[in-house]
RNA sequence: GGUGCCUUAGCUCAGUUGGUAGAGCAAUGGACUGAAAAUCCAUGUGUCCCUGGUUCGAUUCCUGGAGGCACCA
């Protein structure tokens, strides 16, 4: 008898918490969230977390479990969240996990490999450099330390390359021996569900969900967290955008269009991730909820048994 | 009503001494192994307002319209 993770995914805006509720009510089970924003407690209308009323109709984990002050990297974020999966199938046969953020949800279904931890300096070292020699110089030295990787990594994205260089730095083995190792075994079967709609009706969704955070106080929320702006979780569409606004660099009007142009990107992100996921059972956003449930239902029998 | 200027990509506009056109932004496609709502790569869309004329050839010059803006009445 296998264990089934469901995961629930989609761009944002499209529906995927009332989907995720629905299900976990269904198989009376708990739901994982793969969120990297709406892990941090101070951040409420911007990430659009789920609602009091929503997180009493299912448990919820890792929602606003972490500071903004805190850093919490996908590996740390497996590893509680496999933790968390192993308690929850003791008693339960299925379990939910829904979220948006590609890699975090990676991380559940098929592992990252294991690296070793690095110091932060190595990194703000790394950074100190891009800034003063530029890309080209993390690109030589790239390519002296871990040529295998240079090859394959886009050399122009100063994110990737330094932290290929960082691991290769602070372990002193090149980044490409950590990769492409066979990773941890899980416990479970993960069925896939995505939810999708027409471009024109995710970005209608999108405009219309900035217009509401707007009403709902996302400007006092990020006048607010204007002191933690340096923090990487508040390099968040949503909030580094009336940042700007608050510096008088931009307007307001300005600002929130910008808010829903850079989440019109992000949702793209997000589908081209997702649809890379050929075992994905897609349905479209006004899903017939009966039918969907005996897609599920069905899916889940033969996973049972398989 | 008169005079002047404008009308070219989804938007703002450049340009073609006459050989059917290009920037920025928006948009689109993609990559991704502890920054991922991050970061990075790639792509050009067109009755050049309409109508006649001149011309081998008109988006470009000329005639007549239409719409917009400004000024004068």
């Amino acid at each position: 008898m296998n264990k089934i993770l469901i995961s629930v995914v989609g761009p944002t805006a499209i529906g995927k918490t009332k989907l995720a509720i629905l299900l976990a009510r269904h198989y009376n089970t708990e739901i994982i969230s793969a969120d990297s924003r709406q892990f941090f407690k101070e951040m409420n209308i911007g990430t659009a977390v789920p609602n009091s009323d929503e997180l009493n109709q299912a448990k919820h984990h890792f929602i606003q479990h972490k500071s903004i002050t805190e850093t919490y990297s996908v590996g740390d974020f497996e590893r509680d969240a496999i933790e968390k999966l192993s308690s929850l199938f003791k008693t339960n046969e299925v379990v939910i996990m829904v979220g948006g953020s590609g890699l975090y949800v990676n991380a559940v279904t098929d592992g990252l490999n294991s690296f070793p931890t690095i110091s932060a300096d190595v990194r703000e070292v790394l950074n100190l450099e891009l800034k003063e020699y530029g890309i080209e110089f993390l690109q030589e030295k790239l390519k002296q330390l871990d040529p295998a990787y240079f090859n394959k990594v886009d050399i122009h994205n100063p994110q990737r390359v330094i932290r290929a260089l960082e691991v290769t730095i602070g372990s002193g083995k090149p980044y490409s021996s950590f990769i492409d190792k066979p990773k941890a075994k899980r416990g479970f079967r993960v069925f896939t569900i995505g939810i999708k709609a027409d471009r024109a009706i995710i970005y209608d969704r999108i405009n219309l969900r900035v217009d509401l955070m707007i009403a709902a106080g996302l400007i006092e929320e990020a006048k607010e967290l204007l002191p933690y702006r340096n923090f990487n979780a508040l390099q968040t569409v949503g909030y580094k955008e009336l940042f700007n606004y608050f510096d008088d660099e931009w307007t307001l009007e300005f600002a929130i269009s910008e808010i829903k142009k850079n989440t019109r990107r992000f949702a793209k992100r997000q589908l081209t991730w997702f649809l890379k996921n050929e075992n994905t059972k897609w349905f479209d956003y006004d899903y017939d909820q009966n039918h969907l449930l005996n897609v599920i239902n069905n899916e889940i029998l033969n996973l049972k048994n398989d």
